[in-house]
DNA sequence: CTTTTATCAATTGTATACAATAAAGCTCAC
DNA sequence: GTGAGCTTTATTGTATACAATTGATAAAAG
């Protein structure tokens, strides 16, 4: 049996992804006790872990909401995910072995096949991506940077981008996945960080292109 | 009446810094509570925030213990910050108003005149520190930025290295601040960010200097 | 003597009751 | 009418009891 706390996370995480809950709503205990079957006790950690993911603000009077990104929000999260997930590609490419490579490789291989067909299955896109992502953050072997990266990775703004990809975007997704597998056999860890800072970049403008003229983003966005 | 998991918060991170527990002691909910005179409920939302801080780690069965830090955990945070306070500060330069910087400016006077003594004055240079690194962070304006650079800063081995510092070593960091502060009154971002940068990098070689041939933080490091 | 397994102790997880605090509404003076 | 101050209500904070889980110990089988 999984703890209820993380029921809770999971729980109250997921009605804000899913728009259920939207930015600015209030997130009163109680209410979400009943909601999640569980006492306070859990559903107070559970929001704790919120607020540290940043997916939840708490005022000075210690009433929490669901966070509003605002374009600039989203846009600054991108430039520090940018930036952090280079200096993650360029300790990889450090510290590989032929080993990770390979599941790297077969990795980018299981994208390829989920988004090179005429319906692309964004899932599973979504599932090898973040594998692909946090496998190179795992090899950069840094406990700090695994903590804060994960911080701004476990965003909706994250997770929604991908919605808004064409058939185009997809495909260049896997190809830049394939230039940091270049950059990551030959050890180059300069090359690594520039290509993970425009891949993630990249990503940003897709996301901003879909919102252009947006000053907030609306519950349901996709 | 200030809330008793705050001063839960406060009393622990001061028994780690101070040395009174030490790195790798395990952390009981209930010793806790019995020690702070609160119960524990409070303790637990202590101990969850000072996992986010990452003075505190749990394991995978959910036991507390003071976080270890080897070197290359040191070196590993320095690097971090030298980035992400580099980033700042070049926002900062991009924002930055007269106002601020005139505040910078006394602060900076009170590092000097708190330094620049036969025996410097610790306590008021680390709270003055402080002070000019927040200030910077605040006129960046990235929420997300501060979040995930406190995490960074609060960590002991940065209250620690000034411990090590020699009189020319303060004297060096009130310089850097002045550097910086010529970047700012010319708004130039890049400059600003270089500056930053050497000036962490500066302090972690600092640290690292006074620590060589150690692998791990003993309790009573100074 | 080692390994396995069963039991027990120690520790964390959850629910609930109550206390403290902040927001909302209401009264009354002006 | 409007605003200050009180009262009421809603919400979060804390303590405590108990449940669930983990770690340690010891007994028994190989």
């Amino acid at each position: 049996m999984t703890k209820a706390s993380d029921r809770a996370y999971e729980a109250i995480r997921g009605m804000i992804l899913s728009g259920e809950l939207s930015s600015g709503d209030p997130l009163r205990e109680e209410a979400l006790a009943e909601r999640c079957g569980v006492s306070r006790t859990p559903i107070r950690e559970a929001l704790r872990q919120l607020e540290a993911d940043l997916m939840v603000r708490r005022t000075e009077s210690q009433r929490s909401y669901v966070s509003d990104w605002s374009l600039d929000d989203v846009a600054d999260a991108f430039e520090l995910r940018a930036m952090l997930e280079g200096y993650a590609a360029r300790r990889a490419a450090e510290r590989i072995t032929d080993d990770i490579v390979d599941q790297l490789k077969s990795c980018n291989k299981a994208i390829y096949s989920a988004v090179s067909r005429v319906k692309p299955d964004v899932t599973t896109f979504l599932d090898r991506n973040r594998e692909f992502h946090a496998l190179v953050l795992e090899t950069a072997g840094s406990r700090r940077l695994t903590n804060l990266l994960t911080a701004l990775i476990e965003q909706p703004v994250v997770w929604r981008t991908a919605q808004h990809y064409d058939p185009e975007a997809f495909e260049r997704s896997h190809g830049e996945h394939a230039d940091l597998l270049a950059a990551f056999e030959r050890r180059d860890g300069a090359w690594a960080q520039s290509i993970m800072e425009s891949h993630i970049r990249r990503a940003l403008h897709a996301y901003s292109d879909a919102h252009k003229g947006l000053g907030k983003l609306e519950k349901g966005a996709a």
